[in-house]
DNA sequence: GATATGTTTTTTTTT
DNA sequence: AAAACATATC
């Protein structure tokens, strides 16, 4: 036998060695996917397989990184380098360059993040006169989104009799969403723009409309292999189907287990249907988990079995059986935190783990504060993974901005975002006159000002921008972005901020162009000479998160991130925090079924990224929105088996800092929890104050309302305010011309900082 | 046109 | 609580 695959069990070498045809590889967590995965790349290389004609689809760049090393270190060659592996995203990308022009963009399309596009979309309504707190870019987006990744384009969401009816009736109608849809799906072919679903939507249409590109790429890939395959959408479904269709050697691998992205139009249905849509379809089950131990498998099985739909399937282990997981509970978030941040010291002295041995992980970003305090109050260095991108902060995107602009002049959203960035005088007067011309003359703003404005400023950023265009064929990307930086004054502006902030905007510019820097600095392979352009770096940063790229495997950090972030990854050991109802499950996902079981998924992804030890946290109150508020223990504690569960903590212990005191340290019964007030109790204190609100008479103000000179006013005096009504003053602050009061204006205001030289204050007592 | 101040919103999850 | 956003003032 090949030395490649020894070590494979009976299933995974069955997988690995079925070459021709479709197979479906059902394959639990920690089943060793990734493995039969790369090792049949690699034998159907070994079998005179060209890895030019193998495409190797992968939902993260971190997963398509990870298949090209080990595929590579199994060959023991570079050919792997030929292989199309990557994500949907960028392999599309890559494949639209080549015909984007066909669909009407440049070959050089710019790529739109959410945050483009909803700008974008804030746009239209705004010129299209609607109110943006009932046609909210966020909402609209996400309904383009979803109707863009069930390939259904603007003339099909207005023609559609369900859609139409969705968006007319109920108690907040939108009827003109498929206006806006239209407008939006111009606009962008205008920009000469994708945005991420287009980068699907595109793909497909490009495919369906133009049969020799579709006949192009069957006969380039004869082998298909999806990795993932429970978390595709109807767009992604429908391009495999077309990629595939001419030798059906499509090899898709997944676990309905782990379908955690219908929010992003993913439907498990593709992987519970693949054996209607192929004859003949071979069918692995990989059930063995080499990942965890017993106690900790026990725990998952049970979770998942509370969900109804599902792949049968067994998930078993050889390993031993292992400690009990821990369960949690802690009075406030900052407790949870600190409860964490102990164990993993605890752990550490006790059993010799080194800090990349954790993860923390959570249900959703906003939760990590508590995390990060604790861990920077014990010295322990830990790495927060997503979050708010590197790639999303304004330093970072403007610089960005004039990069994309530069390659793409078509690109408005770009070019109105840095026009005046670092402030050069074209404000936003002579920028609204611009659009405004431009759009009645049916132009884009570049092609306006591009021949002379009549505008000095305007003129002589052009020239700038074309000066900086006239690079772009002899120099490299990072050539082009230093001197950008530098002509612009961006970076100087930069420079020149001392503030705290100020740093810190100036370090991540110069990351990125040390990023940049990189990029270009990639040595050529041999026989292929890389694209080091301005164009070919825009490509790859627009699709890039910085969960990848920041080799954070090395280094030596605890890891906190989401379960979304986690999946396809495991840690020696696991916190699972957050275990509340609204929270996790999530509030959202409450009311049907389907959400509850894809959050009851999302445990399960969780659960089953341990390896060693897993604990499972919760706090009884934590801050959300800036007030603190009660939440009962997640509904999903309570299917963790008690035989599973050590329970060995709850409260928190007593140590400086904490203000909750603890009798005996840290027993099961604990009398801080009688304290808890009771659901009942809560409701009625809630429904006291509402009803207490309400009772507040609706305050008018007295017309020839007059106010009182500021140096007359004193602490406790009784006053009267136009809007707000009457109220006691309950501090002063500020010098003669400053003075600023704290007003107490009862139930319905409570208290107010109300600067006097401003406001109308009456003295009325 | 830029800055200062006040008001509103944010939290699912990600390519 | 923090950030994004909108309005007012210079």
């Amino acid at each position: 036998m090949h030395k490649y695959l020894e070590g494979l069990n009976a299933n995974q070498l069955e997988a690995v060695q079925h070459i021709d045809g479709p197979i479906m590889i059902v394959a639990g967590a920690g089943s060793g996917k990734t493995k039969v995965l790369t090792t049949r790349i690699a034998h159907l290389m070994k079998n005179g397989v060209d890895a030019f004609n193998i495409l190797a689809l992968t939902f993260t760049n971190k997963a398509a990184a990870e298949m090209k090393e080990r595929v590579e270190k199994a060959l023991g060659n570079s050919e792997a380098r030929n292989l199309y592996i990557g994500t949907f995203h960028s392999i599309f990308a890559r494949l639209l360059r080549a015909d984007a022009t066909k669909l009407g963009y440049p070959a050089n399309f710019t790529i739109y993040d959410t945050d483009d596009a909803k700008g974008v979309i804030k746009d239209i309504v705004k010129e299209m006169n609607l109110d943006d707190k009932h046609y909210k870019p966020a909402y609209i987006y996400n309904r383009i989104s979803a109707a863009k990744n069930a390939l259904i384009g603007p003339v099909e969401y207005r023609n559609d009799p369900h859609i139409q009816q969705e968006d007319t009736r109920g108690n907040a109608p939108r009827p003109l969403m498929a206006d806006i849809y239209a407008t939006y799906a111009n606009r962008c072919m205008k920009n000469g723009a994708m945005d991420f679903d287009d980068l699907l939507y595109n793909m497909y249409i490009l495919l369906t409309k133009f049969p020799d590109v579709l006949a192009k790429y069957q006969h380039r890939f004869h082998y298909i292999l999806i990795d993932e395959y429970q978390d595709t959408n109807t767009a992604q479904y429908a391009i495999i189907k077309m990629l595939g269709a001419r030798r059906e050697n499509i090899c898709v691998v997944g676990d309905d287990a782990q379908s955690i992205y219908s929010f992003r139009g993913a439907t498990v249905q593709n992987i519970l249907q693949f054996q209607d849509d192929y004859d003949d379809v071979k069918v692995v089950k990989l059930e063995q988990n080499y990942r965890s131990t017993t106690n900790i498998l026990n725990v998952a099985n049970n979770v998942i079995g509370n969900n109804q739909n599902q792949i049968p399937k067994e998930l078993w282990t050889n390993n031993k059986e292992g400690d009990k997981i821990v369960l949690a509970r802690t009075m406030t978030d900052n407790d949870e935190g600190r409860f964490v941040a102990d164990a993993i010291k605890e752990q550490q002295m006790r059993n010799h783990y080194a800090n990349k041995d954790f993860a923390i992980l959570y249900r959703t970003n906003a939760q990590s504060r508590s995390f990060e305090e604790s861990l920077r109050r014990m010295n322990i260095p830990y790495k927060l993974y997503g979050g708010v991108s590197f790639y999303t902060r304004k330093e970072v995107k403007d610089y960005l901005a004039y990069l994309r602009l530069i390659v793409n002049t078509r690109d408005e959203e770009n070019l109105k975002r840095i026009i005046n960035v670092p402030a050069r005088g074209i404000g936003k007067t002579s920028l609204d006159r611009i659009i405004v011309t431009a759009h009645e003359q049916d132009k884009t703003l570049w092609e306006l000002m591009e021949h002379g404005s009549g505008h000095a400023k305007i003129d002589q950023f052009v020239m700038m921008i074309k000066s900086f265009q006239t690079m772009l064929q002899t120099k490299n990307a990072y050539d082009v972005a230093f001197a950008v930086g530098k002509h612009t004054g961006f970076v100087q502006e930069l420079y020149n901020d001392k503030t705290v902030e100020g740093l810190a905007r100036y370090e991540n510019v110069q990351e990125l162009l040390n990023s940049i820097k990189e990029f270009t600095e990639t040595p050529d392979e041999e026989g292929e000479l890389l694209d080091k352009s301005l164009g070919s770096y825009l490509q790859q940063v627009s699709l890039q998160t910085d969960t990848e790229n920041q080799n954070g495997d090395d280094i030596d950090v605890v890891k906190l991130m989401t379960i979304h972030s986690a999946k396809g990854l495991e840690f020696p050991c696991v916190f699972s925090v957050g275990l509340e109802e609204t929270l996790f499950p999530s509030q959202m996902s409450l009311y049907d079924r389907a959400g509850l079981e894809e959050e009851r998924r999302l445990f399960y992804v969780a659960i089953t990224r341990a390896k060693e030890r897993l604990w499972v946290t919760y706090a009884n109150s934590r801050y959300r929105f800036g007030s603190l508020v009660q939440n009962e223990e997640s509904r999903f504690i309570q299917e963790i088996p008690v035989s599973y569960i050590d329970r060995t903590f709850t409260g928190i212990s007593n140590r400086p800092g904490s203000n909750t005191p603890t009798r005996g340290g840290t027993s099961f019964q604990n009398e801080n929890f009688d304290k808890v007030p009771s659901l009942k109790k809560l409701a009625d204190k809630l429904a006291a104050t509402q009803q207490a609100k309400q009772q507040t008479p609706a305050y008018t103000p007295p017309a020839n309302f007059e106010g009182d000179a500021p140096e007359k006013m004193e602490v406790g005096m009784k006053v009267q305010h136009p809007k707000f009504g009457f109220g006691t003053i309950q501090s002063l602050e500020g010098g003669a011309n400053n003075r600023i009061a704290g007003i107490d204006f009862g139930a319905g205001h409570g208290v107010k900082k109300i600067m006097l030289n401003y406001a109308k204050i009456k003295i009325v007592g």
